[in-house]
Formats: C-alpha cells, sequence, structure tokens
DNA sequence: GAGTGGTCTAGACCACCTT
DNA sequence: AGGTGGTCTAGACCACTCG
C-alpha cells in the first residue's frame, strides 16, 4: 500500500474519523475542547487544529468562530438547474429550513457584473442579501442582483419566500435559460461574517445569471455554500455527439 | 466597512494578493520559501503559513508537497455535462494537456458503487486510473469503473485517449443520459499523492454514472479536480415550472 | 468571569526534492 | 549536501461567546 509513516497527526484524524463514522459523535454534537483534545492525544494544540483542519476539509466537521467544533450533518443534496425552492427542497430532504433576509438596497453594479451582465456602465442594481439555514445552521449566503426597471417596489414584498416564485406571481416574470458557474474558493467579508466562518474558510461559489423567456438578463445570483453543506447533483441529456 | 482589527497574518494575505493580482508575481512562478517570507515579514514560519493557507483556499497560490508554493494559472473552465474531450477542451483555452494513464485493472466493485450502479455483490469491475495535466501540472485524478461485459479487450488499447472517443468507436457504445455528483472535499491516497497534494488538502470531486441510449449502466468514473484548477460552467434551459 | 478558538513566538527534527 | 516543506514542542496573550 506504500503507506506513508503514520504521524501523530494522522494518527488523531484517525481516532476521530473513527468516532465520527461510527455514530459515536452524531451530527450537530460539539467535540472537546481544542485544549482538552490536546491533552487528550498528549500533544499540542497546533497539532489538534492541523488535524481538525484536515477532517472540516473531508467536511467531517465544521467550525463556528470562537464557538467550537462540532459534527456535521449530511450534505443537502442541490440541483441548481431545477428550479425548485430552497424550503420545499430541503423539507423533502427531512430538514428544516430557514431564510433570513439581511439586506435590500440599490447598489452600483460590481464592475464584473457589469460586464457579465451587459450593463452600461456606473448602472445600478438592487441587491438583496439573504442568509438561509438547515436545521437552524446557517449553511449559504445569498446575493440577488436585480434589474431594477423589472422589479418596482420588491423593496415592499416578502423577501424572505422564494424570489423566483415571487418574479413570477408579482412581476410576470419567468425564467428561460440561466448560465451557472460552480467554483470552490474562500469565504470573505460579510458572506464570511453572516455563515460565521474564518476569513479564508473553503466554500463553494455559485453563481448564475438568469434570462427571461425572451432571451433578457432579469437578474444574477451569486450563492456562498458551506463547502460541508451541500453535494451538486445533475441529470444530463444525451447532447450532440462529441467534438 | 466594520473592518475586523488588521493582526499580522492578514497583512502577509494582503500584501501577498496585492503583488498576486498585480501580475508582479505571475501564473506558475514559485513563491520565496516559508522562512524567507517569514523573515520578510518578521514573524514566524507558523503565522506564514496560515497565510499561505488563505490564500491556497482562494485559489490564487498552491502547494507540491516538499517543493514549495506556486502561483496559480487561470481555472479551467469546464462543462462536465458536455461530452467534450479533455484535450479538445483545454487546447481551446489555450493551454497544453497531457494524460498518464496510472493503470488498468480489474478489481472488486467498492462498496458504494455497488448501490450506485446497481451491480450484484462482490462484482468485478475494469477500473482505468490516469492522471491529466495543464501546462505540465497535474491537476485531474480520475478513475474509470466499467462494467467488464461490455468492454473486452480494454486493457489493449489506448487509454491516453478520450474514452468517451474509444467507447463509440471500438465499442459501438454512446452515452445517453448521465447523473452528476459534484461535492467538495478532501484529497487522500492514491489521488493525493498523484496530484502532489497533502493528505486533506481540498478538492472538487466530480462522481458521474453514465448510461447507454438504451438506459443501462456502462461506467461510473470519478474525477478528482485541484479545487484551483477549475470552475465549472454550466448552462441550463428552462424546466417545468418551478413547484 | 470562565471558557473557547484566533493568533503568535522561537525554536526543533524529519522526510523528501533538487542539484 | 543543502534547501524545502511537514510536523511538532511548550508555551503566551487576545477577542469573543456564553452562562
Amino acid at each position: 500500500m506504500n503507506e506513508p509513516r503514520t504521524t501523530q497527526g494522522a494518527a488523531i484524524i484517525q481516532a476521530l474519523r473513527q468516532q465520527l463514522t461510527s455514530q459515536a459523535l452524531t451530527g450537530g454534537s460539539k467535540l472537546p475542547a481544542e485544549r482538552e483534545l490536546a491533552d487528550l492525544f498528549d500533544t499540542t494544540r497546533i497539532t489538534v487544529k492541523e488535524a481538525l483542519h484536515h477532517l472540516e476539509a473531508e467536511g467531517l466537521i465544521y467550525r463556528e468562530e470562537r464557538r467550537g467544533w462540532f459534527v456535521s450533518r449530511p450534505r443537502l443534496v442541490y440541483n441548481p438547474a431545477s428550479r425548485s425552492h430552497f424550503h420545499a427542497l430541503v423539507a423533502a430532504q427531512q430538514r428544516v429550513a430557514a431564510t433570513r433576509v439581511l439586506s435590500c438596497e440599490s447598489v452600483l453594479a460590481p464592475a464584473e457584473l457589469v460586464s457579465e451582465m451587459a450593463l452600461a456602465p456606473l448602472s445600478r442594481l438592487t441587491r438583496i442579501c439573504r442568509l438561509r439555514s438547515i436545521d437552524r445552521r446557517p449553511v449559504l449566503y445569498t446575493e440577488h442582483y436585480l434589474i431594477p426597471e423589472y422589479f418596482p417596489d420588491i423593496g415592499e414584498q416578502d423577501l424572505g419566500q422564494s424570489l423566483t416564485g415571487l418574479y413570477q406571481r408579482r412581476y410576470g416574470l419567468r425564467y428561460g435559460r440561466s448560465r451557472f458557474d460552480i467554483c470552490p474558493t474562500a469565504a470573505r467579508g460579510e458572506a464570511a461574517r453572516s455563515l460565521s466562518l474564518a476569513e479564508g474558510s473553503p466554500v463553494l461559489a455559485i453563481t448564475r445569471i438568469n434570462y427571461d423567456q425572451q432571451g433578457r438578463i432579469i437578474d444574477c445570483d451569486r450563492e456562498i455554500w458551506r463547502h460541508d453543506a451541500v453535494r451538486i447533483r445533475i441529470d444530463s441529456q444525451a447532447r450532440a455527439a462529441a467534438s
């Protein structure tokens, strides 16, 4: 097997992994403090911390800033190409969803969106920021950028519900095609704070540009998922022959 | 801006980020040694290392085991739903692709695939392991698990080319639908070694189950991408109305 | 106020890569 | 052989959370 020599760190990882997969530690529960683990394994906090980071990268545990380490729950299976509503999707997987609206305001279009959305320079967009939780744990930070002309009075609507549904009911807009990018990156700024993640923690960023049925761009949304909270699943049909 | 107090680590990150985005350090080049950076910023290796890990999570730099830190090149834009060949895809983005076949052998079906692929317990599958590079940097480790009945003599074929093309030309098999999962996780074992990643480094795992045009499962493939080397891009058409 | 993780110091030895 | 990152020691103080 060409097994690398077992380091102390690897031993800690293995011991914890076993506890985690054998359900001795179950979803949502808190791990002992780093200092306690260091005593337990007769080593230092730095070594323990390294081991915990490995398990975090695997998605078995997660951190909440200055609160401690917790056991991850199963990932939400999510298809960004389907238009299913977050609350319905979560409920279908026997979990409890919640949405909190963080802000809704008019902002100058960020530079990268000006070209992506084919806007005039210095355009204004309506930005809606929301934080979504599963089983009381915040897992998804979203920013929607709307073309304001299509969405008068959006600020007076209930934004805790599905925006897709609202677009259709209130504004008569239905999605046509959309394009999305999925990119593993690191949490920064507001997204990190809202998700109670340390700056630089790995996340999955999904950026989507939505067109209506006439092919006009109507909005763009950016989802920042905790990397251990989600698994993307997509069914695809056969295409034209490979090139 | 509610800026968190600037720590020493944050200062290092900012300084390096600036150098990286201003192209003072360009793709592929090597960063100074950790000890050198520690001197430069008048701090310890551990602090420097932490900062480097942040930039790694962002995808701006990457590590090669015991060789050093390097500046990332632009991510490959990849659509796993399209059947385009790796070499063609890479060439279209002005990069140079290479494929190395690591192994091709008959193995006992891994437990998780037995259920996923609806196999009889203790079935055997043909496993092909390959390592793919862009601009001489290994970025993608793949394992294909084939139903052996459909692929006689596969071991004698040239496996460095596109397997999709080979399936069709040699075996008359064409893909119908497929289902794929995209999951941010950590590198382990053979995949970590081949990609010269430390155990536990973040990667993007894409698992795909492929059906032929008659709806039979013909193979399953597992791609392990270096997390900073790829960006998934998918175009989707409108679906039936949201539930 | 006690406990937690976040950050940091100032070193050390080892395993591996490069020359 | 010399340089690199990988791992580790044995502490320290700070910022934040929670009861």
